[in-house]
DNA sequence: TCGTTAAGTAGACATAATCCACTAAATAAC
DNA sequence: GTTATTTAGTGGATTATGTCTACTTAACGA
């Protein structure tokens, strides 16, 4: 039950990651989305055309965070908005075509990263892990 | 080789657990300690007594980022900060007996929730969890 | 002893999180 | 149908974190 220490893992983990992209980012990140657009542009892909409040929640933000986020990305030409015609309250946000291509970067450079830090692992291993981590999050919606 | 996915999911995965954590906060988190007091105090409870450098880079973070944090932990009386007698350049930095009990109780929580987040996940699957993450940041540096 | 490296601190600035109030549209209650 | 009540999104304000640089002091190697 002492899972405590699978927490501070994980932390580390993450911010390994992050160590590691960082120190790549200058080579890649052209558009200076930074790590929050990062991760907003790798979900959107994942997810086609959500609304805001559905993004919000995939990646466990706040609403006006992610207003502002969406915002400087759409600044870059990176995302489009447009009114949702089911619902005039919401606001669908999908990749352009130049926001697609930051992303196949993005992929590339973070499996890669990825890739080095997990080279201890089996691919057996890290298949069990994805695995493992859909099914904690499955419709674990925080709300 | 697409592992960006498994980024897109680790960054959830610790972000459901800071949701889970904070939606608590306000019933344990009575010294105002906020998430990264908490996770250099879990880790202080780890390494014993460490050096300020050797704590930064196990948490991965900023030196002048972490003197802040532990200056504000030990104003409320939960760490204490002393030169180390083979190195006067080191200060060493050690949990009090009120850090310890805060400790204590951050651990029930942290374990708490991480239980609940992994509920879908077996008992063996989640030592295999630890032993990748425990293998994967092993010596991994990233100084 | 001098130059260099390492530990810690402090300042400044940028980014991100958090909280709260507000508008507008949809939906539920009568 | 008109009035509450949610729900989506925005904007402001404040705080917390991250990041970079510069500086002090001590250790260490030549």
């Amino acid at each position: 039950m002492q899972n405590t220490d699978l927490a501070l893992l994980i932390d580390r983990f993450m911010r390994r990651i992050h160590f590691g992209l960082q120190s790549k980012a200058h080579a890649f990140d052209t558009e200076k989305v930074g790590p929050g657009g990062g991760i907003v542009l790798l979900t959107l892909s994942d997810m086609g055309t959500p609304g805001l409040q559905e993004l919000t929640r995939r990646v466990a933000r706040d609403k006006s965070q992610m207003t502002r986020t969406v915002r400087s990305l759409e600044a870059k030409g990176l995302v489009e908005r447009q009114p949702s015609p089911k619902d005039a309250r919401v606001t669908l946000i999908r990749l352009t075509p130049d926001g697609e291509a930051v992303v196949k970067t993005l992929q590339q450079v973070v499996a890669e990263t990825i890739g080095e830090i997990l080279a201890p692992i089996t691919e057996g291993e890290e298949a069990a892990l994805k695995s493992m981590l859909e099914r904690a999050l499955i419709d674990s919606d925080p709300t």
